[in-house]
DNA sequence: TTAGGGTTAG
């Protein structure tokens, strides 16, 4: 694999530094410094003897003496060398063995004002070695820019290495304006592919995007002497995939532009590079550019492989936009691309996602299809398994799933996993089958899959769930003693549950615990926490619990503000509620609909319709519809108020002309208060119109009938609704039950009841 | 591949 250019530039620049010889006191290192790797340097062989020669003569002859020495100009400047080897390598690793830039450069001086040659390429040989060493020396910054002009006075052309030496020093050191200058004073023809690499890795990294995109577009044009190569294409792709650049903002479209440009040029970003590209596009729900891209680069003949094709399947997914999965498979087998384990996982997940179970299974068969026909065959996983067995659990099919696992252990002898443990748990616990859920948790044990986090937080949902907060309490304590600790998960769980039965203090207990216990917490057990004091009414609480939330670096999100604007307006806290909307504007948060009817709710319940109405029209205005939400605000207000016409008006109203039609809560809502002044005829015939617009009544429904019907004592009717429940399967409740056992044991009428009780009779309750 | 989320009308 090809080591990302950073990597293999940051390698080497740590190789480069190595601090060498500085503490030879001799004119030269006893050992030849190692070329550095990204130099051009000949091959390692043994030096010529010219070097060595050299070498040692240089050695023994002081510096003085070197311009007097006939020996030492026959031996390096004389064409009549007998070596006849004065290549310009010879004397760049001459140069090198100095100790020091000053004494190299007086070597340089003595062969410049020896040679005949003033733009001989020795020189610049001779050059780059100095700079080579120079840049190893203590105050290093302020030297090489010395040298380099040093350089430029001598007429020396710099030699490519020279140059891209400067070019990253500079850039390193932060003096990138030098590196512009030393770029910009080479010839026109140096300028190559190489060094505008070079140069466009170290403005990158100083964030000087325009000036990097500058020498990469002269690159990028038709025309150009010097295209993009690999490594041009390395440098951009690593770049656009880091996730912090410095500089300015790069537009999605830029992005998109530039691959599909280099793409022209043949050069494409590798699987890795790409799948990071798409990944990111889509958790920006950029998803459309990811698909752009894709195509452009399929288009320009690029390689691409599964492993891309399964990030934009995801992505697709996710989005639920099927019709561009099925296009993209179709593509893939069009280009010869070979679907892997992923491919099908993603497919099979998204099926399952959308409760499309049996469809996941076909995929699942046609996977073991290939091996028969030509087509491809992949072995499905277990994570594939789990997937459908997740996907039985969560459409009520946890059986189907049980005989997954079953055969996934039989046919392929894949051992299940604690993900297969899990789901399957959940699955039974959701379903009310706590006891199925500790057997299976028992099984896992015996065979030796441990349970984790997840095991537990499904157990203890599915306790919560049904009525068994306190063996829910007594299994996270085991757990915990037997080192399984829960996290935030659970102490949500926890939390909701508790305040779901109003146990406020034990939810506070618990989220104190969670504190004290070193789980990191999430926004989410703050939330939970919040909604549930609000709920309760201790807003002071919810408002300690906010600044908390705040203090740990999260965020309220919208809902939670209007949990608690919904909080203030029950408590008639209005100024309050006002401070909390301001905050959450503040906050770059528009009100949304839910916002709006909580207010609008409230102005109705306290009779101040004309407020209501401004704020509906401010609603408006932001270009939020009202809901079937603001009506029954609307509807309820007027009828509290006594205004039972008015509240009749609006649900005619909203009937005919809007488009939001009335549902079950309306109806009840309007059924109730025509109940309570005695209009139980209008309420009934509201009753035949719900059934006419396929409205279900619930049990709310037939609770306020029963009220409204006892008063007028309409037994044949209350019997008649009777009746309509045992049809339609909705149970009465507690209130229901209490208005009949009174009513009907008054009139003697017990016995209906009984039967009546009797059609909804439970399996007996785990509880 | 597996676990949790809080609003508004009755």
């Amino acid at each position: 694999m090809k080591l990302p250019v950073h990597l293999a530039l940051s390698t080497q620049s740590k190789l480069f530094l190595k601090p060498q010889s500085l503490l030879l006191l001799r004119n030269f290192s006893a050992e030849p410094t190692p070329p550095p790797p990204q130099t051009q340097s000949p091959p390692r062989e043994s030096e010529s003897s010219i070097v060595t020669q050299a070498v040692d003569l240089l050695r023994q002859t002081p510096q003085d003496e070197w311009t007097s020495s006939s020996q030492l100009r026959q031996l390096l400047l004389s064409s009549s060398s007998s070596s006849s080897s004065h290549s310009p390598r010879d004397f760049f690793q001459i140069t090198r063995r100095f100790s020091s830039s000053a004494e190299a450069l007086s070597f340089f001086n003595y062969v410049k004002s020896n040679s005949e040659n003033e733009n001989s390429p020795s020189l610049s040989y001779t050059f780059q070695a100095i700079l080579e060493i120079a840049i190893r020396e203590p105050n290093s910054q302020d030297k090489l820019f010395d040298l380099y002009k040093t350089c430029k006075e001598n007429n020396v052309t710099l030699s490519v290495n020279a140059a891209t030496l400067l070019l990253r020093f500079f850039g390193k050191a932060g003096m990138v304006d030098k590196s512009l200058v030393v770029y910009n004073e080479l010839d026109e023809d140096a300028r190559n592919t190489h060094i505008r690499n070079v140069l466009i890795d170290v403005l990158l990294r100083d964030g000087r995007v325009d000036d990097a995109f500058n020498v990469l577009d002269e690159m990028l044009d038709r025309e150009s002497e010097f295209p993009p190569n690999d490594v041009t294409g390395d440098i951009i792709f690593y770049w656009l995939t880091k996730k912090r650049r410095p500089g300015r903002y790069v537009s999605d479209e830029e992005i998109v532009g530039l691959v599909t440009t280099f793409g022209e040029h043949g050069v494409f970003p590798n699987t890795v590079w790409l799948t990071q590209l798409i990944t990111r596009f889509y958790r920006i729900a950029k998803g459309c550019q990811a698909w752009d891209l894709f195509h452009e680069l399929m288009k320009l003949g690029a390689d691409l492989e599964a492993a891309s094709c399964n990030a934009l399947l995801s992505g697709l997914g996710r989005d639920g936009d099927f019709k561009r999965m099925n296009q993209l498979l179709t593509e893939m087998k069009e280009n010869n691309i070979q679907p892997d384990v992923v491919t099908f996982g993603i497919l099979i997940n998204r099926l399952c996602k959308s409760y499309r179970i049996d469809e996941a299974v076909k995929v699942f068969e046609e996977m073991n299809k290939g091996k028969e026909s030509d087509g491809v065959s992949v072995e499905p996983d277990v994570i594939i398994y789990n997937t459908l067995i997740d996907g039985f659990c969560k459409v009520g099919r946890q059986e189907e799933g049980l005989s997954l696992m079953k055969r996934m252990r039989s046919e392929k002898g894949y051992a299940p996993s604690v993900a297969t443990y899990n789901c399957l748990i959940d699955g039974f616990c959701k379903a009310g089958n706590i006891d199925m859920g500790q057997e299976l948790f028992d099984e896992m044990n015996k065979e030796g899959v441990k349970p984790n986090v997840v095991t537990v937080n499904s157990l203890v949902d599915g306790m919560c769930r049904h009525g068994r907060i306190y063996s829910a309490v007594e299994f996270v304590k085991e757990m915990t003693y037997k080192g399984l600790k829960g996290n935030a998960i659970t102490y949500t769980v926890l939390i909701n549950a508790f305040c779901n039965v109003n146990n406020i203090q034990e939810a506070v207990d618990w989220f104190n615990a969670m504190c004290q216990s070193g789980c990191s917490a999430d926004a989410i057990v703050y939330y939970a926490l919040i909604a549930g004091l609000c709920q309760a009414g201790r807003m002071k609480d919810a408002s300690f619990v906010a600044s908390k939330l705040k203090a740990a670096g999260f965020y309220p999100d919208i809902v939670c503000y209007n949990v608690m604007i919904g909080g203030f307006c029950r408590r008639n806290k209005l100024d309050e509620a006002y401070e909390v909307l301001k905050e959450m504007e503040g906050a770059g948060m528009k009100p949304d609909c839910v916002t709006y009817n909580t207010l609008i709710s409230y102005f109705c319940k306290s009779g101040k319709f004309s407020v209501a109405n401004s704020i509906m029209k401010r609603m408006a205005k932001d270009g939020i519809m009202p809901t079937v939400v603001t009506y029954g605000a609307l509807i309820n207000g007027y009828c509290l108020d006594g205004d039972i016409d008015e509240a009749m008006k609006i649900f005619k109203e909203m009937s005919s002309s809007s488009k939001v039609s009335p549902n079950t809560v309306i109806y009840n809502i309007l059924i109730d208060s025509l109940c309570k002044i005695g209009k139980v005829e209008s309420a009934l015939s509201l009753m035949d119109d719900m059934g006419n617009k396929g409205v279900k009544p619930n049990t709310a429904t037939y609770n306020a009938m029963f009220k409204g019907l006892r008063e007028k004592n309409m037994l044949e009717k209350t019997f008649n609704l009777m009746d309509k429940m045992v049809e339609h399967a909705c149970p009465p409740d507690y209130i229901s039950m209490e208005i009949l056992l009174e009513w009907l044991s008054e009139v003697g009428e017990t016995e209906k009841l009984k039967k009546f009780t009797q059609e909804f009779r439970v399996s007996p309750s785990p509880a």
